[in-house]
Order: structure tokens, then C-alpha cells, then sequence
DNA sequence: ACTATGAATTCTGAATACAGATTTATGGAC
DNA sequence: GTCCATAAATCTGTATTCAGAATTCATAGT
């Protein structure tokens, strides 16, 4: 059994991702480097390496002296976000080989369908929408755009726990999932990858609301 | 006047970048990073930030206890990124202002038909085509989007060098930058967005044949 | 009371030191 | 001569140390 050795830089930033979902951070704030650094148990040389990962897929800022920060959240930001992976998710299902989204067409039906009702926790909801649409670019031939899309996401998981214990339509989000699903199964790949656009675009909207206004 | 002060991996990544550019480093090979940091005058830390940025940029790569080396070059890979690309600046275009494209539209157009005849220098050529593009999606509103495009745009440098000296087809090129200024100018953004997709895609296939097989 | 100035503190950015992994070199068995 | 084992050298990954910038705090002056 190859045991996991990867570099710590690596585990830290997925550890600070992490923290991230569950909302330990406030946007805006100051990262103390050393007691981080303690916290977590490394020194400043891999977790500084996994700040300036972080800050290049927008997630920190960094200042010339002033060191890293959470960057801010905007309703500005979060639209551009949005409208960014709208884009590269819909690229990517259009790069996708039609023959195995067809194969798996039914199965994202059934995920879409089996959407966890609105009681759920919203950690559940997440796991299960990003489940989807894991799936749903597992086809894609585009190697550099999946590893793209995985990146300008991490920068969106700032926003998820904004976007926690709401009473969000997630009927509208499943009935969408179910309609790119039934469009690959049609076999339309073209309509299917603008239903995905269309969904981000949507989701966005329903959103927005719950982002502080500046 | 405020003084320029940049933290070092920034310059260095510069650098780095630049040196590609002149074709310095060979695709494939592995960094020394003493040898390296040497030859810099900078130490280990600043320049292991500096490849810790380009990696995540798809320049180079990194193996646990390897170290990094510079991402061999492959037309998939090349194809990948030229998709990508075309995706992004396409959607910039959609998402700059309308106004202020009509308004440099001609200036665009200008450029366009300036493109440096056939014996220019191939750095000529490439700063020029820069140039164009950079103009182009000044007026997009969307910064994330930038940003974005201007990171995957330093993963295609390795490319760079390698199309150099060779009798491309340039008139393609200006005429197609040339179609795209002219559906700016009589308001039809989303005609030009087109234009722009199907010019990187043109360019890409004029590319292909130069990288080497895989 | 308020501001300005400067010292003390805290923190980042960069350099150096150390530990362990990987590669290269060496030597012996066949 | 080839193959394998083992030791030396090299290099990366991480920790620690150092230098200087930014911030805080205290004090003097108005």
C-alpha cells in the first residue's frame, strides 16, 4: 500500500479550503502567518507556499508588507465568478465525448432527482450538487480546462457558507439538473451545455440576495 | 513618486517568464533550483514561490521530491489551452462595454491593418498581436475574467518560441483582427465574440503543425 | 484634548540551516 | 561485461534565523 506523501503545501491548502466551507474565516481578514503556522502544527515556509496557491486562485490577497488577507466577497465578484464557470463548465460538456454522456445520462438524472430536501443540511446539499457535477464533466477530454474549472471554484467556496441555512428554491436547482440530464439523454449536446449556462446564470440570481451588498 | 516595490517572486516569475519566451529553458527539463537561484542572485525562498506560481499556472510542473521541471509541450495540450482561451476572451468581449468598444474600434482596426509585414522580427509580431488583444478586452468589465485569461495566457508562453521564424500565414491573421475591429465598430458584440472565437481556433490549427508530434 | 514624533513591538519577506529523499557513483558477484 | 547492492553525493522539502517594514504605543508639544 503506497502511503500518501504529498507535499505539505498541498495538505495545508486543502485544510485552509476546508476551514473555508465551514465558515471559520470572515472574508476580509488578517492571516497571522505565525499563529496559523502553530495552529496547524507546520512552519511558515509550506503554509506561505500554500497562501500564495491560494491567492492565485483569488482566495487571499496579498499586500507588499501587509502580508495575506481573506479577500472581501462582492455581489460583483460572486456575478463574475458565476459567469466565469458558466462559461468553462459549459466548455467543458461540449468538449465531452457524447458517447459516455449518454452512458451516464441516467445516472445524473437520478442524482438530479434524488436532490436532498430542503431540511438537509446545507453541508449535505453542497457535496451532493458538486457530486454532479463532477459527474457530469468526468467525460470532458479537456484535462487543462477540468483542472481550470476545479481552480476559479476554489475561489468561489468563499461564498458557500454565505449561502448556508436559507431557505433557498432548491426544487427550481433539481428541476434544472433534471433538464441538462434529459438533454444529454435526447443526446443534444449543444442545448445540454446551455442548460448548464443557464443554470449557473439562475443560480446566481437566486443567490445574489444573500451576499452583503459591498 | 512611489518607488517600485514588488515582492521577488513576482520579479522573478517575470523573469522566468520572460526567459521562456527567448526560448532559454527547453520543455521537459528539470529546475535546479540552486543552480537557478544563483544565477538570479535571489535565494531558494522567493524563487520556490516564484515556480510554486507558475505550476499552478500549468508552466511547470512539480513531483514530490523531484522538484519542479518545465511542462513538456504536446499539441493537445497546446489545442487545450487554445480552446480555453478563445472561450474566455470571447465571453470578455460579450462582457465589455459596448460604448467604449465602439469607441476603440478604430484604433483596433488601425492595428489590425499595421500588422508588421512578414520579415519583422517573430518578438515584433507577438508583442504587436499582444498589444491588439490586451486593447481589445480593455473595456471588459469583468476583473476575475482578466486576470484569469492573463494566467492561462502565461501557460501558452512555452509555445511562443516554438512558432517562431516560420512563414505563417499572417494575412490571415490581420484580416480575421481586421473582421473582428469592423463588427465592433457597426455594434454587433456578440458577431465580433464570435469572429474572436473562430480567430483563435484558425490560429491554433495554423499553430498545430509546428509543435513536435507528443 | 489633540496631534505629532519617535521608540518599541510585531510581523512579513528573504536568507540560511537542516533532514530526508533521490540520484549517481562504486564495487563485488556472477 | 552485466547486474545488483551499497555508499556517496546531490537535491528537494521543511524548519529556523535574520533584516527590514508596518504597526502600536508612549510621550512631548501645542
Amino acid at each position: 500500500m503506497p502511503i500518501e506523501r504529498r507535499p505539505l503545501r498541498e495538505q495545508i491548502r486543502e485544510e485552509l479550503l476546508s476551514r473555508i466551507d465551514r465558515g471559520d474565516f470572515a472574508a476580509g481578514t488578517d492571516i497571522n502567518e505565525v499563529a496559523l503556522a502553530t495552529e496547524l502544527g507546520v512552519s511558515r515556509t509550506p503554509l506561505r507556499e500554500a497562501l500564495i496557491t491560494l491567492a492565485g486562485e483569488g482566495v487571499l490577497e496579498s499586500n507588499q508588507g501587509k502580508g495575506f488577507r481573506f479577500a472581501p466577497v462582492s455581489r460583483k465578484e460572486f456575478r463574475e465568478l458565476c459567469e466565469i464557470v458558466a462559461a468553462l463548465e459549459s466548455l467543458a460538456l461540449e468538449r465531452s465525448d457524447p458517447a459516455y454522456l449518454r452512458e451516464i445520462a441516467p445516472k445524473l438524472l437520478t442524482l438530479a432527482r434524488d436532490f436532498p430536501d430542503s431540511v438537509a443540511e446545507q453541508q449535505v446539499i453542497e457535496r451532493h450538487d458538486d457530486e454532479w457535477h463532477d459527474l457530469l464533466l468526468s467525460g470532458c477530454r479537456n484535462e487543462r480546462l477540468l483542472d481550470l474549472i476545479t481552480s476559479v471554484k476554489a475561489g468561489m467556496r468563499r461564498y458557500a457558507h454565505l449561502l448556508a441555512g436559507d431557505e433557498t428554491p432548491l426544487e427550481r436547482e433539481q428541476a434544472e439538473h433534471c433538464r441538462v440530464a434529459e438533454l444529454l439523454m435526447a443526446g443534444d449536446l449543444p442545448q445540454a451545455a446551455e442548460a448548464l449556462r443557464v443554470n449557473w446564470v439562475n443560480g446566481m440570481e437566486r443567490m445574489m440576495s444573500r451576499i452583503p451588498a459591498s
